[in-house]
DNA sequence: GGTGATTACAGAATTATATTCTTAAATGGA
DNA sequence: TCCATTTAAGAATATAATTCTGTAATCACC
C-alpha cells in the first residue's frame, strides 16, 4: 500500500511535474527508489497521468461559467443520452451528475459572452430532455486547484 | 503571436504531458523547433505548469461536493476576509465568486460524509459573515477535463 | 533470538531525452 | 531584389530517465 514517502511524492507531483532528484531530495530517498515509486504508482493508476494547464486569460478564453441543468424527467434514457450529447461539446470541460435542486452542473468556457449564448442556445437547450438550465458566471477564482488533500 | 502549430502542442500537451520527440511528430515538425516552441510557450506564461492527476477513489476521497455558498452582506472586508480563509482549507479545491443567486461556489472532496461534515460544521459554517451554505453531491462526474477548447 | 525470504535502498552504468549550437532555408518588409 | 528576421533541421552536448547489481533492512516463521 501507500505509505508517508508515498504521500509526500504525491503531494509534490500534484503541485508540479518535477524530475526524480528534486522529488528524492524533498522525500529524502535517493533517486532509484523514488524512481521506482514513481512508476509504481503511475502503474497502480494512482497517478492518472501528467498534464499541462493553460492560463485561461492568456489563450482567450475570457468567460467561465457554471451551468445548473434540471432535467424533465429522471429516465435512464433520457439521463444517457444527454451525458453522450454532453461529451462532443468541448466548451463543457466539467459534467457532474449530482443531488440536490438540479441534475447536472457543467463547467463552461468560451470566448466570449456571444459565444456562450450561442452555446446554450444553439448546442445545449437544444438537447432532448431539458426542462431548465440555471447559469452562474465567475467573476473570480480565488482558488483553483487541481490537488486533492493527502 | 499563437499559430495553428503552436495550438497544436497545446492540445496534445492538455492531453498529457509527452516527451518532445512525440510532439514533434504529431505537429510535423522536428524535435529542436517543436522543443523551442514549448519553451516559448512556457515563457509567455501560456502554459502555467505540468501536474499529476490522481485517481481520486483510489486515494479514497469518496465524497465530493459543490457548495453554494452565500455571504450575509456584500462588503469588500467580509470577502477579502472570506477569500482568505478559503486558501488554508485543502478540502477546498477551488473557490470561485460567482454571479447569480449566492456569492461563491466551492468544490471539496473528502474522504467520507463524516468528514464532510466536520468540515461545513466546525471549518466552513463558522467562518465570519457566512449566511447560508447549500450542497450539491457529486454521484458521477460524466465528464472531467482540465483541457480549454483550442 | 535465529534464519531464510522478501522488500527497500543506493550507486554505478546505460540509455533516452532535453538542451544548446550551428547552419541553412523561408518569410517579410523596404 | 535585397537585407533583416524568423523558423527550421541536424549534430553535439548536457541532463535526466532507466536499468542493473549489490547491500541493508524488514518480516514471517520457527
Amino acid at each position: 500500500m501507500m505509505d508517508r514517502t508515498d504521500r509526500k511524492i504525491l503531494i509534490a507531483l500534484q503541485q508540479e511535474r518535477q524530475n526524480t532528484k528534486e522529488i528524492a531530495a524533498k522525500v529524502g530517498l535517493s533517486v532509484t527508489p523514488t524512481y521506482e515509486r514513481i512508476k509504481k504508482l503511475e502503474q497502480q493508476g494512482i497517478i492518472k497521468g501528467y498534464v499541462a494547464l493553460l492560463d485561461r486569460e492568456k489563450i482567450g478564453k475570457r468567460v467561465v461559467a457554471y451551468c445548473q441543468v434540471t432535467l424533465l424527467k429522471h429516465q435512464k434514457g433520457l439521463i444517457n443520452t444527454f451525458e453522450q450529447e454532453i461529451q462532443t461539446f468541448p466548451e463543457i470541460m466539467e459534467c457532474h451528475h449530482v443531488s440536490g435542486g438540479f441534475d447536472f452542473l457543467l463547467k463552461i468556457a468560451v470566448s466570449d459572452i456571444k459565444e456562450f449564448h450561442q452555446f446554450i442556445n444553439e448546442k445545449l437547450s437544444v438537447l432532448e430532455g431539458i426542462s431548465n438550465i440555471h447559469s452562474s458566471f465567475v467573476m473570480n477564482s480565488v482558488k483553483e486547484s487541481t490537488a486533492y488533500k493527502l
